[in-house]
DNA sequence: ATTCGTGGCGTATAATTTACGCAAAAGTAG
DNA sequence: CTACTTTTGCGTAAATTATACGCCACGAAT
């Protein structure tokens, strides 16, 4: 069975950011090796001492000096036996979101990355290995997840309008909502707490109040069996 | 980065059986090791040259002689270091169900496991590993895709009493429906197809006309933008 | 003071979910 | 054959939730 011990572990992370309007996407440029000088998703193998979740968080840090606010497990890609052309490699990804106030890289030398970049959604060039295909998959169950669990938040400053919340779910879903309706479904939940401060002046309109997520509230309804459900027309 | 080499990569399955209004998965007995004589999840180590879902298939023919019609990836499980007392190894656990047409089992002599056999979920013995944990994990996926996915029909006969479907869900999600509502939900959908045969005599009340699920409507549904859900009162 | 651009609330209608009554089709006992 | 039991199968009213919009509020620029 020495086989076994031919197979390598990866991980992979496919961290999204928003800012502007923009879903963004982080990207990392290979240094060395066969992949020098293309761009694909952070990350690298596991170390024998170090969790799966230890690993990511590391190989952010050092490819990008980056701390995400979000981090689950999305999928171990491993049926495509030559996805790696070095060696057998099983990558389990991650899927990650920052928040404005995280979005800044910060790039450290000591790593495989020569530099790491965000990338708008749609303009994400040819990756190595797979990474294009990992990252569709990740795009979609941050579609998804929007719907069903309230990750958006997750996506957005601290305190943040209204408007900005509509605007992400917007442009993730790529789908118009009824601005009205949606603002009254999210308060109806009730998660959401008000401050008093209004949103700085952008030159025109309304000043508008800035909001917070209250993930205590969300917990204490989800021990209730509250289910996050957000649907349009 | 030899280090990396030291880690070896698993699979193992939790495979979901339903007979006569009782939710079954499948355990092995090892045969030889640490572990001889405890009940584990059917699975072993990936070889180099197959695929994860090669690996699993694999092991379930040979451990226990069944084919499943269900199988989709669960998570992979590596936060754990010292999960496997002998080496440090990441698994990763698949899903998957079969139905009574394919619930037998069959052991062949040249494997790892003495001997399969179906547990009822709640007597399940205390397993080797975090298999208890995994099996947790697995469970709850299934209570939550069944009311997203039309999956309980991978756990009914080809042709089912609509009664049967109706109890695998009150069973598997320990919660009563309205019968006549839930009838009248899912024949909605427009993925049921009537036949012509009657369910054979019980003894008592009146025969039910037997349903097919029809795969091939379903995905037209979908491709339609159909999304499965079922709630219950 | 008027206009422009956003923010914010309310109400009517449509669609869906929930609750539940009851007949039909078997088998069985007398 | 009739009464009684059991399970299937259909229908309809009420309650809840989703959808579609109308319109005023507030701040800045002209």
């Amino acid at each position: 069975m020495s086989e076994t011990n031919e197979i390598k572990v990866a991980v992979d992370a496919i961290v999204f950011g928003y800012q502007q309007n923009t879903l963004y996407v982080l990207l990392v440029k290979q240094k060395f090796g066969q992949m020098k000088g293309i761009w694909v998703l952070p990350g690298g193998f596991v170390l024998k001492h170090e969790s799966l979740k230890e690993a990511v968080t590391r190989e952010l840090q050092e490819e990008a000096g980056i701390q995400v606010n979000y981090l689950e497990q999305l999928y171990t890609f491993g049926d495509d036996i030559n996805r790696d052309p070095r060696f057998r490699v099983i990558s389990v990804a991650y899927f990650a979101l920052v928040n404005p106030d995280n979005f800044a890289l910060v790039h450290q030398n000591d790593t495989d990355a020569e530099e790491a970049q965000w990338f708008a959604i749609d303009r994400v060039p040819k990756l190595g290995y797979d990474h294009n295909e990992i990252i569709k998959v990740a795009h979609q169950r941050l579609k998804n997840k929007l719907t069903y669990q309230p990750i958006g938040f997750d996506l957005l400053a601290e305190e943040f309008p209204f408007s900005d919340l509509e605007s992400l779910y917007t442009v993730i879903l790529e789908q118009d909502i009824d601005r009205r309706n949606f603002r009254k479904k999210i308060l109806s939940f009730g998660f959401l707490e008000e401050t008093n401060t209004l949103s700085p002046n952008t030159g025109s309109g309304r000043p508008a109040r800035l909001f917070r997520f209250n993930n205590n509230a969300y917990n204490q309804l989800l021990s209730k069996g509250f289910h996050f459900e957000i649907t349009f027309a």
